[in-house]
DNA sequence: GTGTTGACTGATCAAATGATCAGCAGTAGG
DNA sequence: CCTACTGCTGATCATTTGATCAGTCAACAC
């Protein structure tokens, strides 16, 4: 099962590479994955990588942009404006923790392309990417049901930010849990956990 | 001025080859780098970087661990048993940002080593950094002043993914906040938006 | 049939990679 | 003076890198 949209509906090969390509550039970076390995994991002859892409910067630049526009398109479905506030948090961050989880690859691929892209390729995207969200946990703010003491783009992305530590850090926050005697959490609980933390004292 | 502390007091060209070393990596990562331009980065022939070393991975780990090291030394200093744990707490964090704020290289190549490095690595590394913090963040919870409907672990570990995220993500931030109009934070008011997350209701 | 187009591959290229080796200079010990 | 050792370098190694090129093959148009 295929974690990106395909970008051809019938490019058989095509997509293999963009599959094979995202999970060599997930497990070791743009500079540590080779175009050999790529095409071996896809199937196909290291040739056509190029013949399809252009090279492997722009195929590493396709991948990007695929998991962009999956991205938007699912949190588009997922920002529901007619719930009420609180139930409304919840579900976006929900489906923020949702969509990367079933995507680890892509997750991860993300993680790599933070630290190799350029400065103002981030800031737009980011942009483009937290302007509704911010525009969500303002309304929520409005309503009572988020806390007022912090402004509304701080309250969106910190909640963004330890949704992302949640899925990125597993590792530390089993080993911080461990030194009380906890056990590990269910994603519902660190869910719950972190609407808490943004909710207005009542 | 040198980001890392000395790794021998006289050796001349191997601290120049370490500090070197790490602006590169910090830059472009482990395969990114190239040991060519370290070495001309520290202004020494390529084949001195093995004498010293043994190896381009060699270097890479021998600067992670003294990065790891100096960090542990100076939380260390720190954290105060004695400070009361509401001013132990903001303590705490402001010397977390304190610290990685200094050294931008330094934190630059932890981002790096977490997506490269091994699995256990990583756990046995995080463990040990935690521990104290943990322990520290229980007793303030004890007193009443954090929250105490969070585990201790999870409350630490979540402060400092909020810092991590201030240091790691300012371009989004500031992008967030301009949704609104609202303009940018000092660090210190970061430091207390946190502080308040993590706080017990009054 | 012929011609054309596009997907695809094996062979190969120039460049860059990390590592190695022989050797140079300086210095300390005898 | 000789030896030994250490810090250091230029030259060079084998390997791997991403990219290119010539050419095969099948599908389709006419």
């Amino acid at each position: 099962m295929p974690e990106l949209h395909p970008t051809f509906p019938q490019g058989d090969a095509r997509n293999a590479i963009v599959e094979a390509a995202l999970a060599v550039f997930a497990a070791k970076g743009f500079h540590g994955a080779g175009t050999r390995q790529i095409a071996q994991a896809a199937g196909v002859s290291q040739p056509l990588l190029n013949h399809h892409f252009g090279g492997k910067e722009a195929l590493w630049r396709v991948i990007g942009e695929q998991i962009t526009a999956d991205f938007m398109a699912f949190m588009a479905g997922a920002v529901d404006l007619a719930l009420p506030p609180g139930d409304g948090v919840t579900a976006m961050l929900r489906a923020y923790l949702a969509f990367w989880k079933a995507r680890p690859l892509s997750f991860r691929f993300n993680l790599w392309r933070r630290l190799d892209g350029l400065q103002d390729e981030r800031a737009s995207r980011s942009e483009e990417m937290t302007r509704p969200v911010v525009a969500f946990m303002q309304r929520a703010q409005d309503a009572g049901f988020i806390r007022n003491d912090l402004p509304p783009g701080l309250a969106a992305i910190m909640g963004g930010a330890l949704v992302q530590f949640w899925l990125d850090s597993q590792l530390e926050i089993r080993a911080a849990l461990a030194v009380t005697g906890d056990e590990g959490l269910a994603d519902e609980d660190a869910i719950g956990h972190i609407v808490r933390l943004l909710r207005a004292p009542s």
